[in-house]
DNA sequence: AGAACCACCTGGCAGC
DNA sequence: TGCTGCCAGGTGGTTC
């Protein structure tokens, strides 16, 4: 589910609800999620705080102090909980209710008696922590930001130089640039006018320049509009996000481009559907 | 070394 | 109605 615009779209929700507040109790109700729960984790988290909410790619950093410490000169223990949404993960604020339903795998226990709900169907998610999280070798392995001043075309172009793989699946490769998935590499390429399969390295830098700005463009429209939602997807208050409205391509197959007469096609590329235009985004063949 | 593939897991839907 | 197969927002590890 959640590529950037979702995963940011719930940091900022959560943000103005969770910082300084304290954890109270966690529930864990299943800790098999892609990798399991640290041991103790319900002990390590009880008594934190939440002091900030950050996010790299599709990851959420959340920094836990833990509360003032009791003796003079002990040393304040922070450590950094690293949290993946997988494909169907959500993390939300339940009022009113305890964690119980299904797929409700942990819970977090706020002073204000409500929780904050990490919910994940297909249990692609996790839940990590970690000391040190920049160097985290999950973590440490984000390529740059899409929205940060230094991805751009001569970046793109110097990573891709020599790239076999089709500039689409180059786009996905979060160790050069984070958070772009299925949907937004789609949207991006259309406004591009990039065919999806065209190799990475033999893209000129304008092409690649055009992709860069393409890219920001979807993400801070995609942002605007709360992040997509196709069915899982919901922000921090559990509401879903608009940006599927926009879509030019994705999920649009065999209906008119919205642009030219042409109809949109759908096709496989490492197993997973690209969407495109085929006069839009002409191939180089 | 780089690129393609597979596995992880559940749910929803189309087709029989 | 119920079964089967396929597809879905991601990505780390394996295989080629």
């Amino acid at each position: 589910m959640p590529e950037l615009p979702e995963v940011e779209t719930i940091r900022r929700g959560l943000s103005p609800r969770l910082l300084g507040k304290g954890v109270c109790a966690v529930v864990v109700r299943r800790d098999d999620l892609r990798y399991r729960l640290p041991p103790k984790f319900s002990q390590l988290i009880k008594g934190c705080v939440f002091s900030a909410l950050e996010r790299r790619g599709k990851y959420l950093l959340a920094r836990m102090e833990k509360g003032k410490g009791k003796k003079e000169g002990e040393k304040q223990k922070a450590m950094t909980m690293i949290i993946h949404l997988g494909m169907t993960g959500a993390l939300f604020f339940a009022s009113r209710r305890p964690i119980g339903e299904k797929h409700e795998h942990v819970g977090f226990l706020l002073p204000d008696g409500e929780y904050l709900i990490f919910r994940d169907p297909r249990r692609f998610g996790c839940i990590l922590l970690s000391d040190d999280a920049g160097n985290h070798p999950l973590i440490s392995a984000i390529g740059i930001e899409p929205l940060s001043a230094s991805f751009n075309g001569a970046y793109l172009c110097k990573q891709w130089r020599g790239k076999k793989t089709a500039v689409k699946s180059a786009l996905m490769d979060g160790g050069i640039v984070a958070g772009i998935g299925n949907i937004y590499a789609a949207e991006a390429l259309f406004l591009a006018g990039i065919h999806p399969a065209i190799r990475a390295g033999y893209l000129s830098p304008a092409q690649c320049g055009k992709i860069a700005k393409a890219v920001k463009a979807i993400l801070r429209m995609a942002l605007k509009a709360g992040g997509s939602t196709i069915r899982d997807y919901v922000n921090s208050d559990g509401e879903a996000g608009h940006f599927q409205m926009q879509w030019k391509v994705y999920e649009r197959a065999g209906m008119p481009c919205a642009k030219c007469p042409a109809q949109i096609e759908a096709i496989r590329q490492n197993n997973r559907t690209t969407f495109y235009c085929p006069r839009c985004q002409p191939s180089l063949y």
